[in-house]
DNA sequence: CAAGCTCGTAAGCCTTCCGTAAGAAAGCGC
DNA sequence: GCGCTTTCTTACGGAAGGCTTACGAGCTTG
């Protein structure tokens, strides 16, 4: 989905916020210092930077400031605890958001998802996925195959569209649910397995033979081109 | 569903919990104090714990020390409001989620359902493992071998990418039992000895010369670029 | 209100995978 | 080379996961 970049010298707090942004789909790169950060940071183009305030060699305020000279990259500050200081220290270098420690990395997670929201126009719902034999509309939710239109209902338009946005990603069927039916629903994520039959039925051209959207046996549906 | 320890010192908070998450169809055991909590663990392992810090005989945080010792299992903090943020500063990460006291059993219920969610689907790794003629990718649970790729199945997937993860490492059978099946598996731990076997026959140019899932006789296996 | 869709659930079937056991082969010490 | 241990190889029954189908509930449409 996005790239972010995380800079933190603490491996284990690296780690877990690490494992929650990937389960949001987004392709992550750690450093674990201000200099890497820097170095990493105009090698490769983040489209989100998370920035531990307290940093070796060169700390988060100064790696801030030197992203902030050559980009508008969304930033999200991790400051050591609810100190005043810091977080106007944050906001004043031109951080979009900061997380006091101790946080969840639940939490990270939801801003990253929030500032991603705010600062990605309208693009993340309704991008227009194209491929060589399937298109896939999110403003008008149709999908044309081979130039053909095929009505596809709701569900399977949701599970099409979020296996394609991440095309050869795995996705579990319970990654789904909790995706598209929200975190409170209670029902089976076999249901899951159902929508893909039915998808398969439209856009398939030997539905039990998939080219799609294919099985990976034990963990979940993949989308491939 | 799933086995679920929980630790809390106050009888009736812990009944309520227990009996909200047992609704859900969990296993739950309840101890009351740290030393308990360690020990119950170590006994057998859960698939989630519920931590109170305010614990007698050892605090929350030192248990999760030491449960994140020897495991990776999510763990779900209670913590008091205001003053108790402070101690939790020294324990960082280790926790998956928190939740705040005065709290509603429904929203512990909820937090479980939300972490175990995110945390059944396959292990969390998902790094990209890169050599000259082997690539395995965690994300797609993926392995291509001079650009073709090849099915792996989920054992057999678990197992190179634990060898390659460390290569040239030696790690013994049981080791690997231990690692990918959990301490508590009742097996005898040749079963590895024919999933290599099989994972052989697809990754290794000539299975029975492999090259790179090696023998390393009388101690166990290692992978080779 | 009837007809038509869509959705979620349940049940049975089928495929794939897993763990075990048992004999064959290979490596090691002597 | 000989006995011993460790590993390889193979085959098989059971388990787990996925597929398919059918059906009833809820909604929309005509």
């Amino acid at each position: 989905m996005s790239k972010i970049l995380v800079v933190e010298d603490e491996p284990m707090v690296a780690e877990v916020v690490e494992r929650y942004l990937r389960r949001d789909g987004h392709d992550v790169t750690i450093v674990f210092d201000g200099q890497s950060a820097v170095e990493q940071f105009a090698r490769e183009r983040a489209d989100l930077v998370i920035l531990d305030l307290m940093l070796p060699r060169l700390d988060g305020s100064a790696v801030c400031r030197k992203i902030r000279a050559t980009s508008d990259v969304p930033i999200i500050m991790l400051t050591a605890r609810g100190d005043e200081r810091d977080r106007l220290q944050g906001l004043e270098l031109g951080a979009d958001d900061y997380v006091t420690k101790p946080f969840s990395p639940r939490e990270v997670a939801a801003r990253v998802r929030a500032v991603l929201r705010r600062t990605t126009p309208v693009e993340g719902r309704e991008r227009m996925l194209e491929f060589d034999r399937i298109q896939i509309d999110g403003a008008h939710r149709s999908v044309t195959i081979e130039g053909r239109p095929v009505a596809v209902t709701v569900r399977e338009f949701d599970i099409l569209y979020h296996l394609a946005s991440n095309p050869s990603h795995v996705f579990s069927r319970d990654h789904i649910v909790a995706s598209l039916w929200g975190d409170d629903f209670v029902g089976d994520a076999s249901t899951v397995t159902v929508h893909v039959r039915r998808l398969r039925e439209k856009i398939e051209a030997d539905p039990a033979r998939p080219r799609h959207v294919r099985t990976v046996w034990g963990v979940g549906y993949c989308f491939e081109p």
